[in-house]
DNA sequence: GCCGTTTTCGGCCCGACTGTTTTCAGTCG
């Protein structure tokens, strides 16, 4: 049993009991105790085990004892009880734009529909549009929904979504009637997938249906899915959607801030207000009573008519931060510009695309003062490891480049295997000859959990490993990640002060941010690293940095913030060399 | 199903849009 599936569990139990139309309560009540597990920043099954999550907050008699019955037993009787009375298409229904637990009850009941296909059939023969409360373009919205869900999957890669946020968000503003428009939503915190664009732009109330015009009017836009006078919605030619909300210019920091989110932290901060007598909703904080919102002109100010000291976007996930920003307790974010140099990069020597005079010229171009060359290690035969002969003419070639350009350092780095036992895939007098080692997995995934987190944790544990690379494995929107005890991995490396790699590639954005509380408390560092194959993937290290302030890292936890010579300092002074 | 230094019962965040209604329920974020 993973943390995972029991998340998943949650969620399908509050699913389950909206689909029963139970009381809707009671289903956010699971819903709510899948977010706090999600979020958990330690060993969710020993939290379990030990009964100490009857402290966390959302965790009442019921659901401790359906948890323990759970782990224990790797069963909960209760979930398949309900499971048992409801068909598994469903779920896929509820997936489709415009059907919610009480749509998806009444098909099923009326019509005992139960898949999206046979309910594609029921559009197609008409059946849809004679049950009460679906009409003609309810069918039709749903038959044009079941297309999109066949077409496409649910999330993107940050990639895919934010050059048409980019563009679609120049294209606006060149609205002259706009007089604030700005990205909001989870492109905005940075988060590592994204389903959506979220636009929220200030106009007066009487250019709004114009602007919505020109909004709907995007070149890019495939299908408009609403259009009203303060919010419309687009599906792009790519399949992401696009909403725009339109406010008042004096609402806009509250609209900005509600439309970032996330939901949750949305929650806290209305909780906040609540608790000084505030109303707070997307166009104000309005006392008691009054119709006239406090005003903000910025999101600084939204936050401290609550007592809070600004938070940055990247942390609005209900993480612990309106707590933080209370007692100015926030961490010092790092930003692009921090970054002096990259580590953990290929070249032509493995798998890489250019050689390493190629990737030295380009880091030059972004700015930078140093690289870190990882090439791959020789038993990754599949990306033409490197033998230990090669190490060495690797090294000489390195000095070489280097002796030429003295403005530039490039560091003797690799990217070793951690074989299937934990152990590494050369001696280690060839290890010791690099500056810096970054260990990580490659094959043998399907290791169990315990063989999995003591592999990982004999490698760290190896005194000439400095970085523990991609540490949970996943591949976003295409593989999970490996069975691991994460707690006990961090522990291990905060123990042995090995850095952890945020692995700033956007299919992987790895370590995973949810862990970065963990990671603070244990005073871990880490290293925004692209993983890139060629110069354009050097570009990557910017998710990199969302995903390190996601984590709440500061800027002094994040060792290529450092200069070579500072972080070649790190890499001796750990290994306890002069 | 959870929670409580005013409460162990009666609350639980809030608003826009859509479609099917004829004043509102459902969905979504």
């Amino acid at each position: 049993m993973t943390v995972r599936e029991i998340i998943n569990l949650l969620e399908e139990l509050g699913t389950m009991l909206d689909l029963k139309e139970d009381n809707p309560f009671k289903s956010r009540a699971y819903f709510n105790a899948a977010r706090s597990l999600e979020l958990y920043g330690g060993d969710v099954i020993e939290l379990i085990r030990s009964g100490k999550i009857a402290d966390e907050k959302g965790f009442g008699k019921a659901l401790v004892e359906k948890l323990t019955e759970l782990v224990q037993t790797g069963k909960m009787s209760y979930y398949e009880k309900l499971r048992a009375e409801i068909p598994d298409g469903l779920f896929d229904m509820l997936k489709i734009p415009g059907l919610g637990a009480k749509k998806v009850r009444a098909i099923y009941n009326e019509l005992g529909i139960r898949s999206i296909g046979e309910l594609e059939y029921a559009c197609r023969e008409n059946r849809l549009r004679d049950l009460s409360g679906f009409g003609q373009k309810s069918q039709d919205k749903i038959l044009d929904g079941i297309g999109r869900f066949k077409k496409y999957s649910e999330r993107f890669l940050i990639p895919v979504v934010e050059p048409q946020a980019t563009d679609i968000l120049n294209y606006m503003m060149q609205h002259h009637d706009l007089e604030q428009i700005q990205l909001a939503g989870s492109l905005r915190r940075r988060r590592e997938t994204l389903k959506d664009i979220d636009l929220v732009g200030a106009c007066p109330a009487e250019k709004r249906t114009a602007i919505m015009q020109y909004f709907v009017a995007y070149p890019g836009a495939e299908t408009i899915t609403g259009q009203g006078e303060t919010k419309s919605s687009l599906v792009l030619n790519s399949g992401v959607s696009c909403d725009l909300r339109l406010v008042e210019n004096s609402a806009f920091a509250f609209a900005l801030h509600h439309f970032t989110g996330s939901k949750e932290h949305n929650t806290q901060m209305r909780q906040r207000a609540k608790a000084q007598n505030l109303t707070m909703n997307e166009y104000g904080l309005f006392a008691e009573g009054s119709a006239k919102s406090l005003p903000a002109p910025d999101e600084s100010a939204v936050f401290k008519l609550l007592g809070l000291s600004f938070i940055p976007p990247e942390l609005r996930e209900a993480q612990g931060e309106i707590e933080a920003a209370g007692q100015g307790e926030l961490p010092e974010l790092p930003e692009e510009s921090d970054l002096c140099g990259l580590l953990h990069m290929h070249t032509t020597w493995s798998d890489g695309a250019v050689s390493i005079a190629g990737m030295a010229e380009a880091a030059k171009q972004m700015g930078l003062s140093y690289i870190g060359i990882t090439d791959h290690s020789r038993s990754a035969i599949y990306a033409n490891g490197l033998s230990i002969e090669r190490v060495h003419k690797q090294h000489e070639e390195i000095d070489r480049i280097n002796a030429e350009h003295p403005d530039f350092v490039i560091l003797k780095g690799i990217e070793a295997d951690i074989l299937p036992d934990g152990s590494l895939d050369y001696p280690d007098q060839v290890l010791a000859t690099f500056d810096f080692v970054i260990a990580s997995v490659h094959s043998s995934f399907n290791l169990s959990e315990e063989q999995m987190t003591e592999r990982i944790c004999k490698a760290i544990s190896h005194p000439l490993v400095d970085i523990l690379g991609h540490p949970t494995g996943r591949l976003l929107l295409a593989r999970e990640p490996y069975p691991l005890r994460m707690e006990q991995v961090l522990e291990t490396a905060a123990r042995h002060n090995v850095a952890v790699e945020i692995n700033a590639n956007p299919h992987r954005l790895d370590l995973d941010w949810r862990w970065g509380r963990k990671a603070k408390e244990l005073g871990l560092k880490t290293v925004i690293c692209p993983d890139a194959h060629n110069p354009a993937g050097l570009q990557d290290f910017r998710y990199g940095v969302g995903i390190a302030r996601k984590a709440w890292f500061s800027a002094d936890r994040v060792l290529n913030t450092l200069s070579a010579g500072e972080l070649q300092a790190w890499f001796r002074q750990r290994k306890g060399k002069p």
